[in-house]
DNA sequence: TATTTTAGTAAGTGATTGTTTACTTAATTA
DNA sequence: TAATTAAGTAAACAATCACTTACTAAAATA
């Protein structure tokens, strides 16, 4: 029995929702052409009408990562109306949101680098994180400036303290799958991590 | 052409340093037991004379960081001579320490628990970062009954926090290995943290 | 309406995976 | 010294992997 004729655009879409899904509920492990294939009701073949490989499939969902994520973080950072502290906050609001919202996409993303064979995930990954750590080191210098942060310190050190946040909350999602509170999780790390920043 | 005959003790050894080997250099895509047997020198048959199972393989290396490095860490958090201070930046060098030294232990551990239907890998990391929490809010409370830090933070929260860093460290050491000053890293984590954490 | 394009199918491909089998040989034990 | 045990081998195993092929039929276009 063939299945319904969906347009490219609306299947690759169908096919990128199926990986994140697969990994958050069934692991990595599961994540097969196979699988994915079933799991949107069409067979292998079909898939790769829409998709030239699976690492196709991997680099789109990156680049999802970055004109969904990483644009609205630049969004913020480059603000001229938001003080040092609103960005911050938004910052870590947007960030928390969208990986509650793609529980898949950090496993995906580190489980695929770390197959280093894949050099442009690989690539593709480090540009991510590189990049939002020279967007947080700018909010910082910002409020060094707006002279409510000691310009004592390290920025290069608070940005990988920052970047620890998401992928830890992610970790503890994925061992133990809770309903994180996620405005009361942001505000609090805020708090946390504004008592690190501020003069003494 | 047969291998030179050693003792099982012996194998295992040789087996789990490869494979912590295998998965830092080449990325953990390219552990297979094939890879494996040909890096220590004997045939695929060889190493399941030794480990029943590749998963036992795992959880054998598991069981080395707890034995290793949770030991070590029980060890400082209930010491009755140290003060908070001192607990919580040995606990963070020793940890680091480890990471540095076994590389490839954090993307394995992550790597197969992402692999969900691997349920007892995953119930070990989950003990492990579960223990470690709960040491680090230990030394935490030691520091407020000290009168050193403000009893007001959140020490959930802050343990969330400290978790992050050494996995941010790793991830960037996947991405970029670069020598990092790991004792001048230490102490610039710690001053970061310790700042969110004094009373104002 | 006739032709071309596109999205689907079933059934394969060779490569690789973890693991097992049947057998050999060195070292230990009786 | 003879028998047993332990550590090795070569060669397979079935299962699974990402991907391809040859073909069909629906939809879009001429």
């Amino acid at each position: 029995m063939a299945a319904e004729r969906l347009d490219t655009e609306t299947r690759q879409g169908q096919i990128k929702k199926a990986v994140l899904d697969i990994i958050s509920t069934e692991g990595i492990g599961k994540l097969s052409t196979r699988n994915l294939a079933t799991k949107i009701g069409v067979t292998e073949g079909a898939l790769f009408r829409h998709f030239s490989s699976k690492k196709e499939i991997m680099l789109s969902i990156l680049n999802d990562v970055k004109s969904e994520l990483l644009a609205e973080q630049e969004r913020i950072t480059y603000s001229s109306t938001l003080s040092a502290e609103e960005k911050l906050y938004k910052f870590l609001c947007k960030h928390i949101k969208y990986l509650i919202e793609n529980k898949g996409v950090t496993i995906l993303l580190f489980s695929e680098a770390a197959h280093m064979n894949e050099q442009q995930l690989k690539k593709g990954l480090r540009e991510i994180l590189l990049t939002q750590k020279e967007y947080i080191s700018r909010i910082i210098k910002q409020g060094i400036n707006e002279g409510i942060w000691d310009k004592n310190i390290n920025i290069e050190n608070f940005s990988t303290l920052y970047m620890g946040i998401p992928i830890s909350l992610n970790i503890e999602m994925i061992l133990q799958p809770v309903m994180h509170k996620q405005e009361k999780f942001c505000e609090n790390m805020i708090c946390l991590i504004k008592r690190a920043l501020e003069k003494k």
